[in-house]
DNA sequence: AAGAATTGATTAGGTTACCTAACTATATAT
DNA sequence: ATATATAGTTAGGTAACCTAATCAATTCTT
């Protein structure tokens, strides 16, 4: 192994690990939960208005989580009158999850922030630095599910 | 805002959350968890043949996480023979922190494992890109030490 | 020198973000 | 009709932190 590549291999893991403890995907709404804000989003991403929502295990594969844990979210959700769940028509083992009205007041104002935030980055690194990046870090992604270390 | 800028912000968005559910710092050791796992790492880093040991405030900084949270995990690998707790001969406040050698020997297993993997994703991007990576990285994280969301 | 303020670490109690085992209802296969 | 598989839920548990309170030691002020 050539000692470069050593080095390459050891920047790398340095700076990962510090922007992993970094705080970027925190939910910044006072009272919603960051899980509950990824949980949010997941669902508005596939909730059309004539939509009859997501599933549990759909949201469980976005996220990467198992379906107790989105079912805990989505009690949550639910309670603060974020989201509503309705059986599924044609399977009723399946339960539909959609946002709110309120949900998506929330989700918007959180999804501000983070446009905001990745928008002054895409500022600061310059756009063909940014696309670079994604591209980077896409390959990446591939290379961690090649590795099966995505999700244990 | 350019909608192009608008849309490369999104793809960062979505890659960098997706690779934030990875398990790429994971510990790959049975009964060492990743938290003791990285303490162990910065204790290691800091201790010399000759050095006193590292403080648990600086431990506390390079982690990024509170003293009372090191003093748990000290605790823990204390219990489990990885490291050692001594008072520091000019400030009696200060409890310094070294690694034992069953510590050492049980992180160059994990270590080694992480080094696997990320020269592993240092033959598949390639070296240059690597590099560019790194430094793409590590503006990032300049940029978000900037915003003060590296730690709230 | 004495007292007040600050600093460093620790303990205890709490929240968040998950996981798994067990269970129920529903759908599918035999 | 019965057995098996699937989808979601509940309950109990762990890991990874946080904060408030506390104590001992050091530093600062008078």
């Amino acid at each position: 192994m050539d000692d470069t590549k050593r080095k390459a291999a050891k920047k790398l893991v340095d700076v990962s690990w510090k922007l992993s403890r970094t705080n970027w995907h925190q939910s910044p709404i006072m009272g919603l939960r960051s899980s509950e804000m990824w949980a949010l989003y997941c669902i508005n991403k596939n909730t059309g208005s004539d939509s009859p929502g997501i599933k549990v295990s759909e949201i469980s594969s976005f996220l990467r989580v198992t379906s107790p844990s989105v079912t805990q979210l989505v009690n949550s959700l639910e309670a603060q009158g974020l989201v509503l769940r309705s059986v599924d028509t044609e399977d009723r083992r399946v339960v539909r999850v959609g946002i709110t009205e309120k949900g998506e007041r929330i989700l918007e104002k959180a999804a501000g922030t983070f446009h905001r935030l990745f928008e002054g980055l895409v500022e600061y690194l310059g756009e063909e630095n940014t696309s670079q990046l994604a591209e980077l870090l896409s390959k990446v992604l591939t290379y961690f599910d090649m590795t099966e270390i995505s999700r244990l």
